[in-house]
DNA sequence: CGCGTTTACGTCGTTCGTAACGATA
DNA sequence: TATCGTTACGAACGACGTAAACGCG
């Protein structure tokens, strides 16, 4: 057994049993890969795919397992190759993110650019992704990071840190009534208007739609859209008033006027969730750090370690600030 | 970096930083494993340990760092070989056990015997330890499996797995006054003599003593011992009377009476604590189910795995049948 | 001078890539 | 016939053990 079979194996499961391919992946050649596969199953004494013919058709029950230990060996593997770059001072490397549209828009290119100028060998991949599906592709591609916000929850997988607290706005054109009146809309005013917002919304337990049930009012969805920009666009077009996060208005939205949100849409906070047991390398740290500077570095590598879970530091209120101080 | 790298620089860590003495635990020169370490120390771009003229002195921090994730490493490698050995029916195997004197002496003799007799190549080793030791042994020395007693409380660390429960008894020679009574002894009437235990009562905490706190009658504590049968022979000497395990009376002790200890006397429950994340060999599930046969071997290898812990069934009371069935 | 580590050297085993072959849809 | 996996072969590398040299107490 040695690491490189493990790799193997791991490749060409994560390739759909396609040798070849899995083979490209790990820059080796198929024959290699298809010898080494085989003299792991020797070693074992069991196959660790069934074949039909010459060609792989799935994993063995057996091989599930072997698969599920050997990939936590290669994450320790990468730890340590993790904790050498750290400790050499190295740094390049690849910070590969996934998060929503909104963050990825407004949020993190400030964070992104401050840590890309101190680390400018650091290659970063952001992944936005459906706020659902952020969690299950964190688990699934072994992602480094994931930011989501929540209202109020704790989310579940991994080490959840908070970043900061938000609240909604009310986006309308400037000539709008509800940008004339001298109070914020309520709830009750919000009812009477086709809302624009995000496609979370829809669903049953979204903290838009609750806070309207809770009110026993309608609420009427307009249209729902993935990202901020879109929303922006058709509040613009006059569809219908925008609900969205206050990151996302920025100085370019002079023809909007940004309502506070009515109190009965609660405070969110901003997570960033992080694999546990995973080493983080040191630019990582940094961009966490940028994203919420209350978090104390060594705090937040021993809880990604798994070894103490700390009392977060409370997040502050998301300021715009922060994103000109780095601008 | 390679697996005999990760498994040399622990076998040298676990050896007090003599190369020699690793190198004979794992069957290889010294030579060899001297220049494994160099070259994963010019992989990893930084001195694993630091030397003294040619000997090593210590970790280095960074070493530490490594040595921590290389073992987690390693003990992915051995769950893999564990799962093919279980695969491939492989029916010999070791299996390391630490518990304390009485379950060692009366509890698990016809378990591990069953066992045995199942898997004749299965070699057992059992590390009796106090009580207070057993869990830190575990955890440290990488034993498979720990065996101790709790008044209720369920053991921290690992997975905890309730076997059965069980009382104490009061154990005098036949001729002795308590032995004559109609009524097994009160509490009260037992804090008129001297008493025999384990060393554990002498701890403030301990069930015994904080029975007799809470009745606020005094503990004459006349000597302590680590195992039953020294209990059991300073009862036959005169110098008190025995409190001790329901387990540790066996047929042998005829000359003496063994009376129900006071109801303030908590029930006691066994617990099997495996290390949490080890593939557990067959004969280790044939073990604990002989132990305990209310276990579900596949909840055990869930609960171990980490996925789930189950609602374990209620341990049932202690019964000498247990052992005589098997004997 | 003994103990433990490092260096030197030769051998052996293993891995790897290239190329040819085989099977399958 | 194109695609994908297996087998065959040869070269290169790397790990290992033996033996000798080196430092330190």
């Amino acid at each position: 057994m040695t690491l490189n079979q493990l790799r193997y194996l791991a490749a060409i499961a994560d390739s759909g049993l396609n040798i070849t391919l899995a083979a490209e992946r790990v820059h080796a050649t198929q024959p290699g890969l298809s010898r080494q596969i085989k003299h792991l199953e020797d070693e074992l004494g069991f196959l660790l795919f069934t074949r039909k013919g010459r060609s792989l058709t799935a994993l063995t029950q057996a091989g599930e397992h072997v698969l599920v230990h050997a990939r936590r060996l290669l994450d320790e593997a990468g730890n340590i190759r993790a904790l050498a770059a750290n400790q050499r001072g190295e740094r390049q490397g690849r910070l590969t993110l996934v998060t929503t549209h909104t963050q990825a828009r407004y949020v993190l290119p400030a964070a992104i650019a401050a840590t890309r100028r101190e680390f400018p060998g650091v290659s970063i991949r952001l992944h936005p992704s459906d706020e659902g599906e952020i969690l299950a592709r964190l688990a699934r591609e072994g992602d480094d990071l994931a930011v989501i916000s929540t209202s109020g929850a704790v989310p579940a997988a991994g080490v959840a840190v908070p970043l900061f607290r938000w609240r909604r706005v009310v986006l309308v054109p400037s000539a709008h009534v509800l940008a004339r009146r001298r109070q914020p809309p309520g709830l009750r005013q919000l009812s009477a208007w086709p809302l624009v917002s995000y496609e979370s919304s829809r669903k049953p337990e979204s903290s838009l739609r609750r806070a309207f049930d809770a009110a026993k009012l309608p609420l009427q969805l307009a249209m729902t859209a993935h990202d901020a920009d879109l929303i922006k666009t058709y509040v613009r077009a006059g569809v219908g008033v925008g609900i969205l996060a206050e990151m996302a208005v920025s100085p370019e939205d002079a023809d909007l006027r940004a309502l506070p949100a009515p109190d009965a849409l609660p405070e969110c906070i901003t997570w960033a969730v992080l694999p546990r047991g995973r080493v983080l390398r040191d630019y990582a740290v940094r961009l966490l750090r940028e994203l919420a500077a209350q978090i104390d570095a060594l705090d937040l590598r021993r809880a990604v370690a798994g070894n103490a879970e700390p009392a977060w530091p409370a997040p502050p209120a998301w300021s715009n600030p922060r994103r000109l101080r780095s601008a």
